[in-house]
DNA sequence: CGTATTATAGATATAAAGGTCCGAATATCC
DNA sequence: GGATATTCGGACCTTTATATCTATAATACG
C-alpha cells in the first residue's frame, strides 16, 4: 500500500509527535521505531529537506517537528518521501486521449484521489488522540514522566 | 498507487473484455496495450494461473476471459498479480500489540480497506460501460465490425 | 583549543521489481 | 507427417528500492 520508506517516515514523525520538548537523535528514533538506523538517517534527511522536521547537529542535537501535530497530516509525510502520483495523462501515450483519461485510468485515478483525500484528512494529532488498546510504536503505554524510552 | 505489473494486467483484461469472441495472442494484446510483449507474457501467465483467463497454444490460439466482464472486478485482477496487503499484525513485531493494531497502523489499514472495497465494487463491465470522451486503450473508438486493431 | 557528539554526504552492497530471451511443448493446417 | 504458430517454463539481465558503511562538517562543552 505504502512503501517501506514511507512507513519508516510515518513512524519517525509519530515518535517525534509523541515525544515533544527536546530533540531526538537518529539512534533514539531508530531504536524505538525498530527501523535500521543507517537507513532512517536518509529518511530523516528527506523530511528535513521537505521542511517537516528540523535538525540540529552536535551534542544535545537531533530532530524536532517543525509544526504542531494537528497541523501535519499523513499526506504531507508521504509526499515528502514517496509522493502519491495522480494519473494526469494517458499512460499509453495516446494522443487522442490527452488529458482526458479513458474509463480505466479514470477509475484508477479516482481510487488514488480517494486515498489522497483520506490521508489529507487525518492529522498526526488524530493518530495520537485515537483511543486504541495499544500505544503507537510502544510495547506499553508511555510513563508519566514522558520518557517512554525507559521501556524495554 | 498500483504496480506496473498490475497496470499491465488490467490493460490486458480490459482489452480481452472489449474484444470477445475469439482468442488473442500475446503479441496482439501487447501491441494495442503498449506493453512489452515478453513481459506481458509473464503477466498473462499469472492471470491464467489465477483462473481469470484461459490460454490455448498453437495456431489460432491465444487468451480469452474465463468469465463475463460483469462478473470480474478490478480487485480480482490486482490480487492475481500483486495482492493488496492488509495490515493484520503489528509491523514492529511488538508482542503487546498482537492482532490489535496501534492507531497508526489501524489508520493505514483503514485506507487499504477503503481501496480494497473501492476496487471490489467496480467490475470490468463498469469500465467498458462508462461514458467518457476516449475509448479505453484505443486512439479512436472501435469500428463497427469489432476489429479495433485495424486502427493506427 | 581539543574532544565528544551528532547530522550530512556520498559510495557501496543487497534484494526486489521489471524486462528479455530461448528452447520445449502443444496445437493447426496442408 | 512436416511446417508453422503459439503458449509455457525457466534462465538471465537491468533498474529501482532498500540498506549499510565511511568520511566529513557542524555544534556543544570543558
Amino acid at each position: 500500500m505504502i512503501s517501506q520508506t514511507a512507513e519508516y517516515a510515518l513512524r519517525a514523525i509519530v515518535f517525534l509527535a509523541m515525544n515533544p520538548g527536546r530533540a531526538h537523535t537518529t539512534q533514539e528514533i531508530a531504536d524505538t521505531t525498530k527501523v535500521p538506523a543507517a537507513y532512517l538517517s536518509k529518511v530523516l534527511k528527506s523530511l528535513v529537506k521537505a521542511g517537516l522536521i528540523q535538525s540540529q547537529r552536535g551534542l544535545g542535537g537531533g530532530f524536532v517537528l517543525s509544526k504542531s501535530p494537528d497541523q501535519l497530516n499523513i499526506l504531507e509525510v508521504l509526499n515528502a518521501v514517496d509522493p502519491i502520483q495522480r494519473i494526469r495523462t494517458c499512460p499509453l501515450g495516446l494522443q487522442g486521449h490527452g488529458t482526458v483519461l479513458c474509463a480505466l485510468h479514470k477509475r484508477l485515478d479516482d481510487a488514488t484521489a480517494l486515498i489522497e483525500q483520506s490521508f489529507a484528512d487525518s492529522t498526526i494529532a488524530d493518530i495520537l488522540a485515537r483511543p486504541t488498546q495499544s500505544t503507537p510504536l510502544y510495547e506499553r503505554p508511555p510513563t508519566k514522566d514522558g520518557n517512554p524510552c525507559a521501556y524495554e
